[in-house]
Order: structure tokens, then sequence, then C-alpha cells
DNA sequence: GATGATTGTTCGGTTTAATCGAGGTCAAGT
DNA sequence: ACTTGACCTCGATTAAACCGAACAATCATC
């Protein structure tokens, strides 16, 4: 490869983003030939495959989501500059810096940020999405406020940090209507060999769903990992498999993805937490945040 | 602004880096007129000026150096990001993760981290350059296994690291042959009111060198801060004004930029600090480097 | 001070690369 | 079978990046 061209790296990260050539056409004001041209070249430029075509959607390659990651990095940064640049370094209001793990759903994130938006008024948020190790270290040197994550900091990394748990939800199934519907009946033992997206095995949910599949000796066919939850929603609305999801959210995951519950996965439950730097939380928002999370989001 | 221009951006970086638009040029394989115009876009597309036009040279401007400061990020990623794909994924050998922080000087480190090189057979050293903060967060989250720094960790940071002192330099000021000349000649005199590059107020040696002017009763005029000891002294060879470097390197920096000792300044020093995870080093590579640096390197 | 070397800039015309429109293929849903 | 919505291929078109030539400013040197 000569050149890294960044064109065609933001081409392939929104398409990512966004799941397909086609949405991401609109987001970019591109036709999608253009972009599929365009993606071919990044591809001979690297020398792999970034893509595996199935059906008749695209489906990143190891190769694509080691890219997609250095992507997703290069281009928050892009923003951050774009919005510094924009603002003319203007004096900064209020602000909160949130780091998002980008394995929790995006619906739980914003629910459990929310608050924060209403009881402080003029506050400005800025989320911050990304690996739990990453963001560990933008908290460490106080780039992050706060860090929202479904497992407690992983020993070993030297960061000062302390959780706070949150809350759990318990875990359903997704898949596109037909199948959810043939799915159901017989649910769990529906769910062996059937097509199935998962998180990475490094994701603390992706153990517990493993161990539950051991337990109930139902072994689905994993057909793709996922890094990022929104991405792997993705996919399951495009009908590439069933995939798990936090029940709390069950009636807008169908509605956004058009797809419905199966099932709920017995004594499966995802964990949240908020990682503060201070085992005291001081920041007034972050107070709201932990406070009204545990009171309200998971006692249903 | 509509869209962060990469290429445009990249042009912008390399100029900063190589000091010059000519100099760039020729790393890029582009002439100079090509540059000039597409920086020139960039600045319309960012709506500040980059670069104040000094003499025949371009000082990067307050907005320049944080877009820079974005910039250095971005295309390190970059970098990263192609070398993992060329290599095709290879299994990773024996390496040793070095950061080094971009304020002290280049030569300076590498004296430091050359016996890692020398020791370990197959050893493979990869260096990355930053600001003590994005290097010590690395460096918690294990990205890296040693930072080489010119201060000790700063308090404050949520970061478990230890500090290594490895010796001191005492500085010296250097100027273009015809400037050194008569500078030389009742120093440290007539550095009043002398032109004069300087590291930016937030780093140590910085604040060494104000006191010392302070006491001695002189002032120069500082012409331009830096960030990057690298850049200031490549201004430094084009003759914008005197500037300071460390004494143990005299040799190499005349040689290099063309430039010319002018005297030392009594009692200022600059130190140096390896910065690990552990209090007691376990890392091999990172033992011996310490342990050379002291015995050898400042014992002049 | 004149001189030559070096640096950045401005102005056209040229070349390269990105983009689009039209016409496919293939898979899934009705 | 037929429609729909995805992606792909192939030319023509358009936008941009790029260069050559000529110029202005600066600095070391004579």
């Amino acid at each position: 490869m000569r050149h890294l061209n960044y064109n065609h790296l933001q081409y392939f990260w929104t398409v990512v983003r966004k799941g397909s050539i086609a949405k991401a056409s609109e987001t970019l004001h591109l036709t999608p030939q253009t972009i599929s041209g365009q993606l071919k070249l990044l591809e001979d430029s690297v020398g792999h495959a970034l893509f595996h075509r199935v059906g008749r959607g695209l489906v990143p390659s190891e190769m694509g989501q080691v890219v997609y990651q250095y992507a997703d990095e290069i281009f928050s940064l892009g923003a951050e500059l774009a919005q510094r640049v924009k603002s003319g370094d203007e004096g900064v209001p209020l602000t909160l810096n949130v780091g998002l793990v980008n394995s929790i759903a995006k619906l739980i994130s914003y629910r459990i940020v929310q608050p924060a938006l209403e009881l402080e008024a003029g506050l400005k948020v800025v989320c911050n999405e990304g690996r739990l190790e990453t963001l560990l270290a933008d908290l460490a040197i106080h780039k992050l406020d706060i860090v929202i994550s479904d497992r407690p900091i992983p020993t070993g990394l030297n960061v000062r940090a302390f959780n706070h748990a949150l809350g759990e939800s318990p875990i359903a199934f997704f898949a596109q209507p037909r199948t959810a519907i043939h799915a159901a009946k017989k649910f769990p033992r529906s769910l062996h060999q059937a097509p199935m997206l998962m998180p990475v095995e490094a994701n603390a949910l992706r153990q517990g769903l493993d161990d539950w599949f051991d337990q109930i000796d139902v072994s689905p066919k994993i057909v793709a990992e996922f890094d990022d939850s929104a991405l792997l929603k993705a996919f399951g609305e495009a009908g590439t498999g069933i995939f798990p999801a936090p029940a709390a959210i069950t009636e807008e995951v169908e509605r956004m993805y058009h797809v419905r519950c199966i099932g709920i996965a017995d004594g499966v439950t995802e964990s949240y937490y908020a990682i503060s730097p201070e085992r005291k939380i001081k920041h007034p928002a972050v107070a709201s945040i932990t406070e009204i999370a545990r009171s309200k989001l998971f006692s249903a």
C-alpha cells in the first residue's frame, strides 16, 4: 500500500457505521456506485478484503473490523478538531464528558445519560464512544468525567478509578418477524444450530451467554461477532441471524430494527456500571446520573 | 467548514513537521506551489490563519498548533493502521513500546533508547511521541512499557506509575554562526532583547530558564514558543532566533542544524526520567535502558 | 550594497481522480 | 412470477489536485 487514502477510509467507516452502502450514500450525499467503487480501491490498497459479501449485504471481515477500530479513533479525533476549530476556541461552558463503552446498546446509554441533560440547565454533555480500555485511559488524564460500562474496571490496568453499580437487565433474543415466530416455539431449544450474532469473546455479556448455552445444552451457530452493539443489531435487522439485547429496551429494539422478541435467556443479565475517578462522586451531574439510574431505570 | 479535508490536513501536518513547505514538498513528492495552494484552501475551510508568515518562513499560529496536535494523533493512528495492515496481522515479536515526550531533544531520546536495541537481540522497539499526559494514558492501559520524560508524573493524574530519575544535562544556547559569534561576547548579557525561541510555558525547562533570566536580569525577546523541541531547533536553524538545547548533545546539534554554541546557562539543567507502571522495573529492556542512562549517559 | 541561493506565492493550463447515469446481477419477500 | 432493494460494472462527465513559469521577499555572502 502506497498511501492510506483518508477519503476511502472515511467512506468505509461510514458504511460500517450505517450498516450498508445504501444508507451510507445518503449521509455522504453520494451515489451508491461511487462508494462501492471507492471501497474497492481501498481494498486494493489494503491488500485484504474488508467485507464479506453475504446475501445482499456486507459484513466486515476480520481485517475490516481492525480497520474500523482505527478509523473510529481517527475520525473521532477529526470531529473533535472540527468542533474545536468551528467554535473558534470559545470558552467551554459547563461540560460533562461522558465515555460510553460501545458494546452497550445505545438506547441504554441514552437512558442513563439523559437525566443529566434534564436536571442541569445549560449543561453540555459530550459523549465519547470507544473500547473500555481507551475510555479509562482518557478518564485517567481527566479528558472524561465518567465512563458508562457493562463491566467493572479490568484488573491489571494502572488506572485509579472506582466502580459504581447502576443496575442490570435480563437478556432477550430478537430476530426478523418470520424467523422469530418459528424460533419462539420450543424456545430455547429452537436456538440450537440457529444462526446467531454475538458480541466478541472479550465481552462480559458473551461470557454469560456462552455459559447459559452450555448449561441448557444448546449450541447456536455463531455467524458473526461484533465489538459494537449497534452494528450487531443492524446485522440482525438485515436478517443475518438472531441477536441478544437487553430486555429493558424490548419495545424500542422491535420498533427500530423491525424485529420481534423470541424469548428471554433465563438468568443471564447485563450489568451496568458508572466508573469515576473518585470513590465519592463529586461532579453534580455524575451524581444525578448514577442516582436516577439506580432508582428508576432498572426497577421493572 | 463543511468537511475536514484529510489531504489538506496531511499536507499541513507535514509542513509543520518538516518546518517548511520546501522540505515538505520533497517528502510528499509534490511541488511547493501545490502545497502552498492546498494550505490556503485548508485555512479557508478552517476560517483561521494556520501560519504567521515571518521572514521567508512559516510559523504555526496558535490555532495552527492546536490543529497540529490533532493532526499528529490522527496520522500516528493512520501510520499504525497502515503498519498493521501491511504486516498482515503477523504475530508480534518481542516488542518494547517506548513513549517519548516531544519536548525533549530527539538526540537525547535516541541515546536513552539506543542501548535497548544493542543489548537485546531481535528486540523490536516501537517509539511513540506525544504529550506527557497522552503517553501516560497509554502507559496506564499497557499500550506502552515505558515513558521517557523531562519531568516527573504530574500530580492530579489518576495513573498509577513511578518515576525513575535518569540524570540531567546543563543547558546551552545555540544560534546561526554569525549571530553566535556576536552573542558569545559578553554572554549572557548579550541575550538581552535578543530574539529567542523557547519551549511553551508548561514545559519544565521553560520554568528553569525563566527563573535564570530573572536572576541575571536579562530579558530576551521571545519570538516563538514550541511544544516540540525538534521544531524549535528547525526554526533555530532557519535563523528565527537563539534557542536552548542540552549541552550533552552540543556537537550533534551544531553539526545537524548548522549552528554554534553561544554559552551555558549556569545552573539550569534539564532532567530526564523513565516512567514505568511498576515501582520495581521488570521488563529486561527497560531495566537496561535505565541502568545505562544512569551510569554512562550524563556522567560527563 | 550587489549577488545568488532559497523560500513562498500567483497565475494559467493540464492531468488525475472522483463522481454520476444507465444498465446489469443476485437475493429475499409477496 | 414479479417486485423490491441491495450491490456491481462500464463508460462519460466533472471537480480537484497538480505542475510549469514567472515573480516577490528574505538572508547569507562577497
